[in-house]
DNA sequence: CAGGTTGATGCCGTTTCGGCAACAGCTATA
DNA sequence: TATAGCTGTTGCCGAAACGGCATCAACCTG
């Protein structure tokens, strides 16, 4: 079913390669019939598409409105696939998803085995990234849905969802912290912290809060991977910080314990935005799996916020 | 810049004519080249695209889901175009409108002629039509912008703005009711009324009131031309029933007095929607267009209710 | 039944596409 | 500084796709 012309194809994997040569590889032609294509491209619509550099081609402005051309007409493209199997009664393709660290504990693993649990033949491809980066993969046309801490989006992002967790510090069953109710970061800071590196997005919620506190002692352990920052504090070496979302699993099992944080009284929150490229229509298993996630969401969101009721 | 694959462009073709040898003269090509291209679609797809009826050829579901997507390719395709020129500076393009007949007095005439003294390459072509069908050929491809009375609209469209006017009785200035502020249905019908066939939709929002009230006299004229109706209301033939926007000229004349109707004691109103496809992003030109279309109709509708506010 | 459609097909020239090999330009490495 | 490895481009040529013409069967309309 490839009834789109060579060129938009070629351009599609040069631009995502950055080289003529590394696009034929993966298009299992010659080097020459890629570089023909883009030459009859840039002849036709009158403009180069691409500046030409020693090592590899760079987007000009042109190509890159065409490069957005491509992708939705390409995205389009999965979609009527999808349209015509669903009518055939089974589904199959690859869903993508770029999201942060924090979904991977519990969310994102219990939603795609139940998922495939009803899909057999959907499958999933996930690359955990940096909210930036998540966004940046999405607006590339390199994943379908995108989870992020709910940044400013570009314009070419469209936000499906929003939903906000507090933000909370997280201690080992046997903290001296770990019998109160709520925590000030004040209180925190008392004792050893385990403090996230700049790439992660806890460290920008974070970072202005204790800005404002008069003393800013040493973190005693700074990482850039929650996982490890969660494995942490469950052996007790001090205070991390994130959301409920992210300790799962060991919250269940009461290694760990999450301490909703109030600054000044009000709750500290972190905002989750789920991101879908705005200039496109998902495939009918994509949608389907993302209304799942945001009725997931929506009711871990639910959940929480019950169980940690808001301080007036 | 017709990088698309000419089978893409043959099925438009063929889709919009309802025949091939009918879309082989729109493409100046034989009959037998659009005939094979059609074969080789539906083979690479595995399935008809068109029912082969004696006198022409109708879309299969199939066949539908790839009209949607050729449409989606070629509307964007549009866009890029429109882009890349704008790059260079002028703009030039055909702004395709749909809409019902109350915008072609005064709405639609002065804002084209408005933005054509800015663009002066932005072409426009207009076709008014029933509310019902402006939505039609907007699903069709066959319009960029859409104007109609707010029914519920497909999925496939996406409602932009939503103004709503009151509706009211139009008469001659010499007219015994003219002197009035405002008029009931049943005043109204104590004089010769010049009734919308159903085919307009003036007449499925007064129909619903007519028939609550105990006598409903014969309409001593019905007419299914908003222009005539007006004609006739301004010559003393009787009372016609309008939205302000479709007697603009004829109303600062001072030849037709706009009476808002009240209907047990609260308006009627007349809801106007205007629609795009919602698939689609649209080219910087039409874009332009759109966003004074809704700038204007809602300065018209804060006018009209400050001119007649509303009867507490 | 005849005269007009309709879409499909076989034949054939033209155009386009793609593979091979060679080329020039650049970078990094020895 | 020379060399090896990369880049994109270009002639040449065979293969595949495309399009035009004439023809066919099937159908509707007089």
């Amino acid at each position: 079913m490839r009834f789109h012309s060579p060129a938009i194809q070629y351009f599609h994997a040069v631009r995502r390669t950055g080289s003529i040569r590394a696009a034929a590889r993966v298009l299992n032609v010659a080097s020459s019939a890629v570089s023909r294509q883009i030459l009859k491209l840039e002849q036709e619509i009158g403009s180069p598409l691409f500046e030409r550099t020693a090592r590899g081609l760079t987007l000009t402005t042109v190509g890159e409105m065409l490069a957005r051309h491509v992708m939705n007409v390409l995205q389009d493209l999965d979609r009527f696939r999808s349209d015509v199997q669903s009518l055939s009664g089974t589904w199959h393709g690859t869903v993508t998803i770029a999201c942060i660290e924090s979904l991977t504990e519990s969310v994102l693993p219990d939603l795609i085995a139940s998922h495939r649990g009803r899909a057999r033949r959907v499958n999933f491809t996930t690359e955990v990234k940096g909210s930036s980066d998540v966004l940046e993969a999405l607006s590339r046309g390199e994943a379908d849905i995108g989870i992020a801490m709910a940044l400013r989006h570009p314009p070419d992002l469209r936000q499906v969802a929003l939903k906000r967790f507090r933000l909370g510090a997280v201690v080992a069953r046997e903290h001296p912290l770990a019998r109160r109710k709520t925590v000030t970061l004040t209180q925190c800071l008392a004792f050893p912290v385990i403090h996230a590196l700049p790439e992660l997005s806890i460290y920008h919620l974070l970072q202005p809060l204790i800005a404002q506190l008069s003393e800013t002692p040493e973190p005693a352990i700074q990482a850039n991977s929650i996982d490890l920052m969660r494995e942490l504090a469950a052996r007790g070496v001090g205070v991390a910080f994130q959301t409920q979302l992210g300790i799962g699993r060991l919250s269940r099992d009461g290694q760990l314990v999450f301490l909703p944080l109030d600054n000044a009284g009000s709750p500290v929150w972190s905002d989750l935005g789920i991101y879908v490229r705005a200039e496109r229509t998902l495939p009918a298993y994509t949608e389907s799996f993302l209304q799942e996630l945001v009725r997931e969401l929506g009711e871990r969101e639910r959940r929480e916020n019950a169980a940690h009721p808001q301080v007036a």
